[in-house]
DNA sequence: TAATCATTTCGTTGTTTGGCGAAATATAAA
DNA sequence: TTTATATTTCGCCAAACAACGAAATGATTA
């Protein structure tokens, strides 16, 4: 039950799940989805977290960035079937459709100039 | 993706979902569930409202009682499926089996006395 | 070692939400 | 019609939450 609360709790605000809709193109580090979205650092940050602890994410260091990705095959079932759900029910809504078109964009730009496009 | 988050929002609470598990017994009327979860009339009234809304129940009035339950086959497809999740996910934990051992003495009490006894 | 830089954590603010009791509503019984 | 009564709506409060900027962290580069 406590499980299954943290997921819907992290299902229940937009921009996370469109950010679960993004990472199924490929892993994102946290400057690519804050591209995206037009959020801040800190918000995406903790939608990351949230995620995270839902079991609906995993992460990964490499060089100066920390990558996201939707988890694997060996995810629990809890976890496979709530974003087979979401995958399933905005795959291919309009909403999923422009982000997938932005994300194009930004994954066309070096990451390093992502990073100080937005720095403070 | 609006009906998407509805449902996800109506998901987020844990007795929103602990009903939605109790009406697997059949349809309820509003004093079973506010005798049930021990909550007041006006709180389960507005869960109910939040889970109708999100078209994760329906609704039927007899006599003096307003009764929910959980929607037909005709239920569109996003419904259908949150419902499945819910209940495949839950369906045999102990928090469900607590809810459903006091369900069974809520439902061999009158509808009328549960009502008086409630009454402020 | 010191500086740089991507990310996380902290503190604040405005909004949303869950809970309650009281008042309003609407329906059935008298 | 009047009275009861089951449910909903309203107004309030406290807790939770999303968003931000600033400060802290921690790893890499110079």
């Amino acid at each position: 039950m406590r499980e299954f609360m943290s997921i819907t709790r992290a299902l229940a605000d937009p921009n996370r799940v469109r950010i679960l809709l993004a990472l199924r193109r490929g892993e994102l580090c946290v400057c690519q989805i804050t591209e995206l979205f037009g959020l801040a650092f800190s918000t995406v940050s903790k939608h990351l977290s949230v995620l995270h602890h839902a079991g609906l994410i995993q992460s990964r260091k490499s060089e100066r960035w920390v990558y996201y990705r939707l988890p694997d095959r060996a995810a629990p079932t809890a976890v496979r079937e709530a974003l087979d759900w979401v995958k399933k029910s905005l795959g291919k809504t309009v909403e999923a459709a422009t982000d997938a078109r932005k994300l194009e964009r930004v994954l066309k730009t070096d990451l390093a100039e992502i990073c100080r496009r937005q720095c403070r």
